[in-house]
RNA sequence: GGGGGGAUACCAAAGCGGCCAACUGGGGCAGACUGUAAAUCUGUUGUCUUACGACUUCGCAGGUUCGAAUCCUGCUCCCCCCA
């Protein structure tokens, strides 16, 4: 095997990047990972509180991908251990701790996703469990020795908690030392994390480091904003983006970020090659739409394929721009000849979540068959023979009403 | 160990015996507008009902009262202060 050269490696690995810590650190690590003809080993650890990815995440996997695209050695850790811990990490309140069945099924779903992102074949993964499990209360006692109490509550997320008289739990310091460990047991080269896990991973090398390891390098990624342009995303906060998410939905999401977000999504979750980005941000400068559609057809096409995102976004100016009905509308039959109340057939169908919503909504124009809006809650319907109405209930759900 | 405070709809937070299905903000939903599922503006936001109205809801279980989210008792959980 053999490695690109270490300034190719480093327009890679510095695509996104915030911060490298240390920088020439790293450069001297992959100089020797070429003499020695050795993959460095980068570490990547994941929570399996959450088992929906979104793009988020991806950001960090796409950047653990490249490493491996690289050559190098992707390790992917289940916090299996950590999870029952529950990372303090951003969080203003303590993490309800989850029971190993939880996990191992978390687990499950987390790589399932993964490895839409990662080469599965070129991922060792493991679980902390496995060692963090066997310690012993002295092997902790020893361990948490090397921090302090201050260093703890200097943290952002601690201090903050502390000040406003929220709990903290003293098993939550725990959560950075287990991490760390997790670095002295892989013996990692690289740890990759969010800016907000800067602490965690700068505990790894100093664990690394009073183990008599080479000290780990610490790669932080920004965190992505969600589609609410100013949160960071996360599903909490109900601004995300699911890399598992239908087709029609991936692309309307993507286009309904903010404009200036555009660059930093094609940066950070596409696999445009880098240097065809500097030409996408002149693109934005002149065309701002047609590049947000270039983005959301992009990462359609990524997780879905082309032909999905060719639909999809054949769809998107049907449905949105167009406001028609689209062609895959879920279709409901009925018997020709009967009569129905249109109130009900929404009802049945699960369309609105109360007949209280769907009087609300009709009142309000929400609700159309044919293009002419229906008011009236007592609407019949009678069927005829091979008719079709094509039905809208608000701005994104349709179906055709077929007998 | 001692003292104090709190639990209200998706979230935050008012209400403190009838005018409360419950102020307000966020979020959600809808309409207008827009390159957009963004921003903005407007409306709306327990269930059933065309409507009148009925029913369920304010941590849990009881009680007082013509009437309780509001008062009393017990329980559960959370927070703070002192030690």
């Amino acid at each position: 095997m053999s490695f690109p050269s270490v300034e190719e490696q480093l327009t890679v690995i510095k695509r996104g990047t915030v911060e490298i810590v240390p920088e020439h650190e790293l450069i001297d690590k992959l100089k020797k990972s070429i003499k020695a003809n050795k993959p460095l080993r980068i570490k990547l650890g994941v929570d399996p509180t959450r088992p929906d990815l979104h793009l988020g995440h991806s950001v960090i996997l796409r950047k653990l991908r490249q490493f491996q695209d690289l050559g190098h050695e992707a390790i992917l850790i289940i916090g299996g251990f950590t999870a029952m811990i529950g990372d303090p990490t951003g969080q203003n309140k303590t993490r309800p701790p989850l029971t190993p069945e939880e996990v191992e099924e978390n687990a499950q779903t987390y790589i399932e996703q993964a490895r839409k992102i990662l080469d599965e074949e070129k991922t060792t993964l493991v679980n902390n469990n496995d060692w963090l499990g066997e310690m012993t209360f002295m092997d902790v006692v020893k361990l948490s020795s090397n921090l302090t109490v201050a260093r703890m509550i200097e943290r952002d997320d601690f201090s903050k908690r502390y000040k406003n008289n929220e709990t903290i739990s003293l098993h939550e310091f725990l959560y950075p030392l287990a991490q760390g460990q997790d670095s002295v047991y892989l013996k990692s080269d690289v740890e990759l994390g969010g800016t907000d896990q800067k602490f965690n991973l700068l505990v790894g090398r100093d664990l690394q480091r009073s183990d008599g390891q080479d000290p780990q390098i610490c790669l932080m990624m920004p965190l992505l904003a969600g589609t609410d342009g100013s949160m960071k995303m996360s599903k909490s906060y109900d601004n995300y983006i699911g890399i598992d998410e239908p087709e029609n939905d991936l692309y309307g999401k993507v286009l309904s970020i903010p404009d200036d977000l555009i660059y930093s999504y094609f940066e950070l979750v596409t696999d445009v090659p880098v240097d065809e980005l500097n030409l996408i941000k002149q693109k934005i400068k002149k065309d701002p739409r047609n590049t947000k559609h270039d983005l959301a057809f992009t990462l359609t096409r990524m997780y879905h394929g082309k032909e999905a995102a060719k639909n999809a976004r054949n769809h998107f100016e049907q449905t949105v721009i167009n406001k028609n009905i689209p062609d895959d509308a879920p279709v409901i039959e009925f018997e020709a000849g009967s009569t129905h109340r249109l109130l009900d057939i929404i009802s049945d169908a699960n369309l609105t979540s109360s007949n209280g919503e769907t009087k609300r909504m009709m009142k309000q124009g929400g609700i159309s068959l044919e293009e002419e809006k229906i008011q009236d809650p007592n609407f019949e319907i009678k069927f005829e023979k091979g008719q079709e109405l094509a039905l809208k209930v608000g701005k994104r759900k349709f179906a055709k009403l077929k007998s």
